[in-house]
DNA sequence: TCACTATGAATGAAGG
DNA sequence: CCTTCATTCATAGTGA
């Protein structure tokens, strides 16, 4: 999934990026405006920063603290607030999870039975909306046969994030989900290490063990204050 | 509506569910195949039932496991998968909400005459949309393009966003996100829903009563304003 | 081939 | 956390 969107983005700096004008109308499909809408459109650095986070750095319920961070850290590839970290996260393990749960879907038939017999047991629906060939939902927990298969999660499909098609880019391909209908396989690996492959690590310390922002919060904002500098900055993170 | 022109099927009886789908099939280019890299196309029987279900059922919102089921059931007539079930119930209602939306609304025309007076902040339908005339002609129309200055559209509701009156957002102007030495600032705290204007402003609390992030970031102090810098320096998230 | 419509798929935000 | 809503993007499928 994630596969196409990226729509427009509005990065920083951008400038040309239409702005002001309605690009032509022509532009089919293409977005028509950017809205100043009031959500958060992120930018392709971000998402790939926050997928970075969550499949490599395991990040999945930042703490305040991280979201300050991560955010302030997001915000020079475009406009973002500590909420738009929070909602991400957020709606990216539910929706992990969520695929996961519902997908149940026989990746691998579990039983032969080539010849799927339509049997499904109806069971009155409590619900009413019985008779005629529909019978089927309802309530009945029953039928979960299947427990969670393996490490695949997902529904089939495609990767986390693929960047818009046009937008081509992209790469990264870390998925973490299996597809089925894809010829390939997913590999995924799941290993959720922290270290980064660059070999630094200091990054993503969940654990909390920095004393700044515990001793006192007031001095977290205002320490990073005095730390940037204009130029030199690099965000080794 | 209902009018579904329904596309060819190309499912056939299948069941099997193409289990080749992808890979496998190898060879599917015949015509008319579903290139079973896209979007999935729900046959007519699926369609029917999902309607029933929909309709006759009552099922708007299934569970996770009525999905299962429902797919199990369904995947007799063609290929289809927990989510593709999951979507389909969510768009099916969320059209018919706006569509519902969008016709229902002007209820009482009020607005023949452009110049209502401003002083009287428009409620919209609680339902949503603003008196917005008749964009009847719908599907596309939507708000795409007003100006929107200060972010505010059209509908009101809950956004918090426009609880506060004051920019908050900021910038908005489309301009590039970055510009973190820029003009402006939170402005005092004050305001909005977080209670902490006791005068303390330390806002970073831990201890989560009111999540900053979740709110307004005018609210924050303004010291996270400083905070960021383009090279954004600090490291570990 | 393009305009247009219906609808599948995603995903930011919230609500509970 | 989980669920639901709103919106938007993308794409089959058709008709002119």
């Amino acid at each position: 999934m994630e596969t196409h969107h990226l729509h427009h983005q509005q990065e920083e700096t951008n400038t040309t990026t239409n702005a002001g004008g309605v690009n032509g109308g022509g532009g089919r499909s293409s977005y028509l405006c950017r809205q100043s809408s009031t959500r958060w459109i992120p930018t392709t650095e971000q998402i790939r920063i926050l997928r970075d986070l969550y499949y490599n750095g395991g990040v999945r319920s930042p703490s305040a603290e991280q979201i300050q961070r991560i955010s302030a850290r997001l915000r020079q590839y475009g406009k973002i607030e500590g909420k738009n970290v929070f909602y991400w996260f957020q709606n990216h393990k539910a929706r992990e999870r969520q695929k996961k749960r519902f997908t149940v879907d026989v990746p691998t038939p579990p039983i032969p039975t080539p010849t799927n017999n339509p049997s499904i047991p109806t069971f009155a629906s409590p619900t009413g909306m019985v008779g005629n060939n529909g019978s089927l939902l309802m309530e009945r927990a029953y039928m979960d046969c299947y427990g969670t298969v393996g490490g695949n999660i997902g529904w089939v499909g495609m990767d986390p994030y693929r960047i818009c098609p046009h937008q081509g880019e992209v790469g990264e391909g870390e998925m973490g989900e299996d597809m089925q209908t894809l010829p390939l396989f997913p590999m995924h690996g799941e290993d959720v290490c922290l270290g980064r492959s660059d070999g630094s690590d200091e990054c993503y310390d969940n654990n909390n063990s920095n004393p700044w922002y515990l001793t006192d919060e007031s001095s977290q904002p205002s320490l990073q204050l005095s730390l940037h500098s204009p130029g030199s900055t690099f965000g080794h993170y």
